[in-house]
DNA sequence: GCATCTTGCTAATCCGATTTAGCCGAGCGG
DNA sequence: CCGCTCGGCTAAATCGGATTAGCAAGATGC
């Protein structure tokens, strides 16, 4: 990239020794002898001489490059992704990594494509994430190679799995709900998404609902109803908009994602109901517009940079990977939009 | 990182040729005569043995890794960061390369380190990033280097730089009103940030200030009045409320970031004022919130995709990076926030 | 006094490609 | 028939380190 760099052998000659002396002195390593005063001139000639260590032609003979892959989807696209790269980069950081960060865009293909040229750098290992999580089937260059799935699943899949723990978020929403005094008039809004116009539904709607009303019924309370819907912001406006002109009320509002409640902020807004005076609102995601939101909005976090930065971690933990899958907590953000039940 | 790979040696073994020739017929160069019939042979026991190159040897010889390195300061925590990385990345991929992402997150130390770990690894190129629009100095490594400045600018520094062209933007901004029919009662919210709260003021405020009042100008209008505020949602609803309490009914607002924009909304319709039945709205940035706002933002976009690719673009293209400012355009995003006048 | 260990270091290989220098035989001009 | 060119290919060097094998000198054991 410019001039000559200083290579070992400069320093080597500057420190009058060999180069394999420079080698053990510099990479410290104590089961080849070398005297205090011969490892103190070559460490004394690098400093001088701004010496760097070549990676790439270390990598060579190591078969190590201290790189690390990540293929997602489309991970970039999403308000999410910069958490879970960050995390992930930063994990990596601590312990000399870097990563090397591409996107397929779901074209398999391309998703091929760009494993191959993760391949060709020799990198350590590859991450295989997704923006919502699911059911992959990684391309076959992958396999038996150093894997993780990052926020996706490939049950015949030999790899660890890194996913938030949407089960348990489930049931944090509903302990919230019920520490706050909430038994009844509670909706669901946004629902399973059985066969879901989103992909995230897949996963994360199941097990948020399932936790839901389990810790509900063990609490003696119980979902006044469910509302199937997209999860995005048009759909929970249309449905809370609709559910209010049945005259309906509900004291709390259990939104699936946090696009959804933005929705329903608009129709309770438009219909002059207070949060949480008059609906309290939970919901799923903490997305950027959830601490905005007036009143802010109380969600479960998905835990994006823990899960990029378990990743990285279970990789340079060392040792074989084993097939597991990782659950990581989703916490509950108490912010302002979850209060006591309206008349209460 | 698994069993051994297939080399070009090998390839060379099950065609019959020297090494020398594998590579030739391979790297398809035509300066060195190889029959066709041998070259046929060694793709063919190529293709037959999977082989594929290890480029991290290559690079040994060639001194080009096909890799370039992103430093930032946070860009991955901006909700507009990955379309700054998808768009590098795309053109990266368009030429068979690849992109080490690192975030130092403003401290200079790790800065440096980041970029060693770049130099290290041999990148063809370095692109400096930042998250908004701003004058820096980037880490002395990086002098004499291959350095593109992506959303920055650094006087003494000889690299090019890619920006949004703000001052462009502000004209466009100030045609959309005029085409309107505004020509009384805008208002600008946000203002220069001569002294900002957000570091993005200093470069964004000043140039999208100057444009829009140098066309209001030429179109006979003016801004009635510039309210100096932070760029954010709080302050962009406690400013237009203040206003409406004072008893001022603007017909347009120019908010200088879509952040400022949906505070405004949100006072707005606490006033129960209408967009844009009773006030027009116009921004900048194009944050996701700007389309799921109800109505949608009318807003100009900063252009992070473009600007990734270009940062990109540039690098490839070949030959010395000459120092020079390339302004990208920042498109205007018509939906439905921009009406005609109140009462007009 | 001789064999045996240490200690401290170096020469030579290797990693997987690219690239330079040069060899061999066929064809051709004179 | 000799010298040259040229087409087709290979041996060897190179890139910048890591690693293996081994060597010389001094210390130690008996």
């Amino acid at each position: 990239m410019s001039e000559r760099r200083v290579t070992m052998a400069d320093v080597a000659r500057e420190a009058g020794v060999s180069p394999t002396t420079a080698s053990f002195a510099l990479s410290g390593r104590t089961d080849m002898r070398i005297s205090d005063a011969s490892r103190e001139r070559v460490l004394e000639a690098a400093r001088r001489l701004g010496y760097r260590p070549n990676v790439t032609a270390r990598s060579l003979r190591t078969k190590s490059t201290q790189t690390i892959g990540l293929v997602s989807d489309r991970i970039t696209t999403t308000p999410f992704a910069g958490d879970v790269i960050r995390g992930a980069m930063e994990a990596a950081r601590e312990h000399d990594h870097l990563l090397f960060i591409t996107e397929a865009g779901g074209d398999r293909a391309a998703e091929s494509s760009l494993v191959h040229a993760l391949l060709d750098r020799q990198v350590d290992a590859v991450i295989y994430a997704t923006m919502f999580t699911r059911y992959v089937t990684p391309p076959k260059e992958l396999f038996g190679r150093r894997v993780v799935l990052l926020n996706c699943l490939a049950p015949g899949f030999d790899a660890p799995s890194v996913v938030p723990d949407e089960l348990e978020a489930g049931r944090g929403a509903a302990r919230a709900l019920l520490a706050a005094g909430h038994t009844e008039g509670i909706w669901a809004i946004g629902g399973h998404q059985a066969v879901p116009a989103t992909p995230e539904g897949i996963i994360a709607g199941n097990e948020r609902m399932r936790g839901l009303e389990e810790v509900l019924r063990e609490g003696g309370a119980h979902l006044h109803g469910v509302i199937e819907c997209d999860w995005d912001t048009l759909d929970g406006y249309r449905e809370v908009s609709a559910l209010l002109a049945a005259g309906i009320r509900p004291r709390a509002l259990v939104c699936l994602a946090d696009r959804v409640s933005f929705g329903a902020y608009q129709a309770l807004g438009e219909a002059g109901l207070s949060v949480p005076g008059d609906v309290s609102v939970i919901s799923f995601d903490d997305q950027d517009i959830a601490s905005v939101l007036r009143p802010a909005l109380t969600t479960l976090k998905l835990p994006h940079h823990r899960l990029g930065r378990l990743a990285v971690e279970l990789i340079l933990r060392g040792g074989p990977l084993e097939a597991a899958v990782h659950r990581v907590p989703m916490p509950l953000m108490e912010r302002a939009s979850l209060g006591a039940p309206a008349g209460a």
